[in-house]
DNA sequence: CAACAGAATATTGTTGACAATCTGTCCGGC
DNA sequence: GCCGGACAGATTGTCAACAATATTCTGTTG
């Protein structure tokens, strides 16, 4: 099969990952990078072509990115790119912020020496970056900084990570029409020094409590442009 | 078609409703209702054989069945009627608990005068079912009562609620097995008075806290049977 | 008798074709 | 000129057959 000429990925064959999945990812990577907008329809003929599969593993892939929020299907219509309504978009900024609080909760309880060092390094390490002026890291770094967050969770809120994760892919769906102001990185960076700070103290509920407000910006962000 | 002979629903055909949908809705009462066990394969062709259909709409509903977590699918293998360990019943039940608390504090912040006074009603009704020993009213209305707080936030929160709801299914995957104790129903509706107090009184914090706290009866129940 | 190799079987993965449904357009009547 | 129905094209829904993969069984060998 070929994907993509342009953006295949390293591992072009190996005929244990079903077709399904090569072709999910790849409608995953289309819908995100914007190649399909919010409200288009997928049509399922001329993906299929255009990915060198049949249909049936592009209905699959479809059924799957349901799962994900990222498509609607309609009966007898078709899947459709996720369009975010404003009141959608709003209610997913809290809903991802109830979540992320849960796991810094619970990383502020049950988080080992090792993760909460690195916690605390992630955010000097973008103080450092703050100083020199240095935003494309600073924005690269900070996926890293949440990621280890919800990673660290993972063992005691696995289902709660998974869909915090997959609710950061849907607020990218937005993050295009209204391209949201781009945050004071100093503010940022402290917001992440008082989550840590509740985490390393174990102080559970101050960790649900700043987690959860630090991700509320966003939102704030989006609400500043009506 | 003819999903099958002795539980068919009101609605006989009606060809406006895809197929997938059909057996979709059959295999959840399958699985919800124990003739498929948890950890079980769903054999495609069987399945079809069974339903009448072909297996296109099976592994599609099949598909459809993993977004809810009632299933898990294996590359190559096939899929399998979900078996909740331990730790995912009891992280499941604390997600659930969360989303619950979330549910209740936006009712308490924007719930209309009529939402209230019905939930007023019904917490006053299920007590005059506790003082008729009528339990299997109780468990019933029990239902209605949640599903009332979770429909009153639907619009400020619907994919919270979506959540909420598909977790219940979820967690009925675990009943089975561990037969949870059964709560004290005078003890039960108490709580259910102390959600409403607080939804009443516009207690944002105070509806999440006991709303939440509601909800964590259930992991208590089963950490009880260890 | 245990362990391994290989065939036989069962099951999922994928495909292309056909049927059902929807969408838009064109034509005729009012 | 406008409305409604019928027709045509496009698209999804469903199906049965074929291919690839996993599992089970069996016979042989050490």
């Amino acid at each position: 099969m070929e994907i993509d000429q342009d953006t295949r990925h390293t591992t072009t064959f190996k005929r244990q990952r079903p077709l399904v999945l090569e072709v999910r990812d790849e409608l995953e990577r289309m819908i995100l990078h914007g190649d399909i907008a919010p409200g288009e329809r997928l049509n399922e003929y001329a993906l299929a072509e255009q990915l060198g599969v049949s249909r049936a593993p592009v209905r699959e892939a479809a059924r799957s990115l349901e799962r994900e929020g990222l498509v609607t299907t309609v009966a007898n219509e078709g899947v459709y790119v996720r369009k975010l309504s404003m009141t959608d978009a709003l209610q997913l900024y809290d809903l991802r912020a109830l979540l992320a609080g849960h796991l810094c909760a619970i990383v502020a309880q049950s988080g080992t020496p090792q993760i909460k060092a690195a916690l605390q390094a992630d955010v000097d390490l973008m103080n450092d970056m703050i100083a020199h002026n240095d935003e494309p890291s600073y924005f690269e770094y900070n996926l890293v900084f949440h990621d280890r967050i919800a990673d660290a969770a993972a063992d005691d809120a696995g289902r709660a990570r998974d869909l915090y994760v997959a609710m950061g892919k849907e607020v990218r769906l937005m993050r295009r029409r209204a391209l949201n102001g781009l945050p004071s990185l100093t503010h940022s960076n402290a917001e992440h020094g008082d989550i840590v700070a509740a985490i390393l103290a174990g102080d559970v509920e101050g960790a649900r409590k700043t987690g959860a407000h630090h991700h509320e910006n966003g939102k704030k962000r989006l609400l500043d442009r009506l």
